[in-house]
DNA sequence: CCCATACTTAGCTAGGTAGCTAATTTTCCG
DNA sequence: CGGAAAATTAGCTACCTAGCTAAGTATGGG
């Protein structure tokens, strides 16, 4: 059917949770510790842990580990596949109407002979 | 933590599989029949249908019965939240940089001194 | 050295998801 | 009418996921 896109899936599915997204937007704000995702969403470590694994291999955080705490990073560029993707969607959709718009053009010139 | 917004869990969870961004790809041309799409994919009619029901559910996916057959027809309209929360985060991340900046600034004016 | 802090790992439960086959329903056509 | 075509529904199996608790590891401060 078409080529399978593994980046495009982890990205959507990491975003498809409002944990995540929510951790994503404290993310973009400024880098931040485990513990302090886990105060904000409510949530135990072990949780807080997979769904930053989630977005890790999503590419939309980076992390390292600084002595004891691991310090979290949001990274921007990971967000460029979907844009992308959006961009080609919209271009299919407008081709799309342009060729709607050339078949009214020619239906109107025919109606007109 | 943040507002849970489902519309967006939706949208992102319904994109988050090929199978279905396909599907969506092959709408963007134009509407298509149930049967179209599962000859397409190669999957059943019924695994088909689900994803069918995901897209529909994401607002992505608009169908109707013409007789025996359901034609689908692609919302593009329901990508909108998800251009609007890319934006918002584009937001965020430059508000970010430019309180970075300003620290820098602060940062070198106070050496001068 | 000792202990509190900050993760990390292991492992559990409940519930969801993708694929399928088989059986039903609805509609078109000869 | 009667059968083929196009969906639809029911129900199955095999994972996969989100949350948790409990126990383990590693690091910084007194």
């Amino acid at each position: 059917m078409a080529k399978h896109d593994p980046a495009l899936d982890r990205l959507f599915h990491a975003l498809s949770d409002p944990t995540r997204r929510a951790m994503l937007h404290r993310l973009a704000q400024g880098p931040a510790a485990v513990s302090d995702l886990a105060a904000l969403s409510g949530f135990r470590l072990p949780t807080v842990l997979r769904h930053l694994a989630v977005l890790e291999e999503a590419g939309l955080v980076a992390t390292q580990k600084d002595g004891r705490v691991r310090s979290c990073a949001f990274r921007p560029e990971a967000l460029r596949p979907m844009a992308d993707w959006l961009e080609e969607q919209r271009r299919i959709w407008e081709a799309r109407l342009d060729r709607l718009d050339d078949y009214v053009t020619r239906l109107m010139k025919e109606r007109k002979t």
